[in-house]
DNA sequence: TAAAGAAATTAAATCGATTGCAATAACAAA
DNA sequence: TTTGTTATTGCAATCGATTTAATTTCTTTA
């Protein structure tokens, strides 16, 4: 059979099935029907007949369609992304790839994936006051959570008191006008605390920086258990970074000092802890008969240390859940009181 | 003076300056300029009038304005988002807040930040084999950033044939379409299993689930070695998974079996080595004397742990680097190659 | 069988910024 | 003043999905 040459006309050429229909309008073509149409079959929409409908959800599939996210946004002034924002205000040297901001992050994760959100990563060092106003003004989000107070919570209440669906971690601190989840921090330091005194400690310290808000906290419900325990020593306060970088030499250079060596240590995470562990370990001395640690947050790390490491836990399971449904209900127009937890303490070999 | 009650007409009230404007048509009517002059002077264009621009831009800040990232992104094609998806195939077990996923996270997200991009965090359990051309074809984002393979290497060749803006992060197979940077997990493998070789060990034992294709590769690397030096004995392989609840019970149970105990351990993850050394602590097995461990990442935890452990170190930050440097050569259009970085020892105490 | 009512679908406006092209203003040279 | 350029600005189309209002089609019921 001879081949003729002819100029390929478009109405010629079937449209072939596996070229991907980039819009909604390319599918309303295929079916025989409106983009209108289109639309709604694959929203769901019960205004359309369901034989229709079915032919117009198998085009889609069959063509691996997904409708534009950026046109949908426009049109219905969501986006369907949720902004985690990590602010680093205090410590510059902190990092984002701190453990306890990941382990709260990754509950984030699975519990905004649930309810079908994208989950905007932002880490930001808070330089000009805008910080904030910006990222929530660009549209880009339709709320925001922020990982820490660190030393914004003047920002914070600034932009939560024009801006409903914003929920912070963090402890909860006296007249903020933010919604914050979070554990009571106070109690916590007081936990670590009596549960040393309960060992038996007299000469307890503290590891950590109190400059953020959170660790301050801990720090007060340390001192305000050495009170009630009528301990009249004062506490050795160690104001080190929470990076294991910083800590453990830190840590080993307080211990050479030869002042009196403490008999309880509270740690203000569990990375300080594991510092801690490491540095007592190497200076002689051996956990718990010399000195007893604790640690806080009880991260999946603390268990696994040796000797494994008491720790005062927050739930941050619970904690991501909260902060989600929170910010839904903000996002929906409810006005929302914040939730502070109760820490409890995990004890282990370290005590 | 009386006051006389009429019905408030629009043109009565002057726009009060402190109304934030919320398009950029708000803005052209306040600068009495046109809409497309607005976009041009914020977008610094010299098209415009240095004049007319700075009033423009002076309103725009004293508005607050910052204008709708959706209708750009629609408009332009473009999202200036990048995507990072964490695929959570072999072990649905396996939580996003794995520390190293975690650590590459930060050091994204720290790369994405100098750009100006943002992340777009998805965690993905590949149910069918699209989640990832859906996700591509949504339009959310300018590029992908796949950490692992897991077990979806054919999913990853049949998107990366089509779309290039796309790199992944993990060792290199024979034959992938796709680009990835990782490092040469063989040669870790190697590392290890030498490094315990040259401190005297015989009986090693290979720790970590060969599921995923790295750790195969790093199982691979130690039989290899294992062979080279001559020793028959047969490598002791655990298949735990990767995470510390999994991994301790696990270890704990083989070495309670009473067969003969290894005198070197390759850890496929510092995790599971952390959980190793407690293993062998609390099974009165001392390390490095009795048992040499050595963990795999060199993730910040490894030098915290009592002993501090050795470790394959895999330059994440180096390796961050490089994916996002990859993606975007891609994103604008250039063809790359895959990355094989070479891992290295670190040599600490518990060998 | 026609009219009324319900169901299904279409047409067209809309979201807000960007940008090619046209139009005007400003200015220089003749 | 007129013409020729160039520097600015305006107009209107565009991106693709959603949604209101309008229209067509199909059922009922009188």
């Amino acid at each position: 059979m001879a081949m003729t040459k002819r100029p390929a006309r478009t109405q010629d050429v079937p449209i072939p099935i596996d070229v991907r229909a980039r819009t909604i309008t390319d599918i309303a073509r295929l079916a025989g029907v409106s983009a209108g149409t289109v639309s709604r079959a694959l929203s769901g929409s019960s205004l359309v007949k369901p034989r229709t409908s079915e032919k117009i959800r198998m085009l889609a599939t069959a063509h691996g369609f997904s409708p534009n996210i950026a046109a949908r946004n426009l049109r219905t002034r969501r986006t369907g992304a949720v902004g985690v924002i990590i602010p680093l205000g205090h410590e510059a040297g902190q990092h984002i790839s701190d453990p306890f901001f990941m382990a709260l992050l990754g509950h984030l994760a699975d519990a905004l994936t649930d309810r079908g959100y994208d989950l905007l990563l932002s880490r930001v060092l808070p330089s000009n006051k805008d910080w904030l106003a910006q990222f929530v003004d660009s549209g880009r989000v339709d709320g925001v959570i922020i990982i820490g107070q660190s030393d914004q919570s003047a920002v914070l209440d600034e932009v939560a008191s024009r801006y409903l669906p914003i929920v912070v971690w963090g402890g909860h601190i006296e007249g903020q006008v933010y919604c914050s989840v979070g554990s009571d921090n106070k109690l916590g330091g007081r936990l670590a605390t009596e549960h040393l005194i309960n060992k038996g400690c007299r000469r307890i310290a503290f590891f950590g920086d109190a400059a953020a808000p959170e660790i301050a906290q801990r720090l007060d419900g340390c001192r305000e258990a050495l009170a009630e325990a009528g301990i009249d020593a004062t506490i050795d306060y160690l104001p080190v970074h929470l990076t294991a970088e910083n800590a453990h030499p830190a840590i080993l250079a307080r211990l050479s000092e030869n002042r009196i060596v403490p008999d309880g240590i509270v740690a203000a995470s569990d990375v300080v802890g594991m510092s801690a562990l490491r540095a007592l370990s190497e200076f002689g001395l051996s956990v718990p008969s010399d000195v007893r640690v604790v640690g806080y947050d009880d991260l999946s790390i603390a268990a696994q240390t040796t000797p494994p490491l008491s720790s005062i836990k927050q739930d941050l399971a619970t904690g991501a859940a909260h902060l989600v449904d929170i910010l839904f209900r903000r996002m929906a127009g409810e006005a929302t009181e914040s939730v502070v937890m109760a820490p409890s303490l995990i004890c282990r070999s370290s005590t």
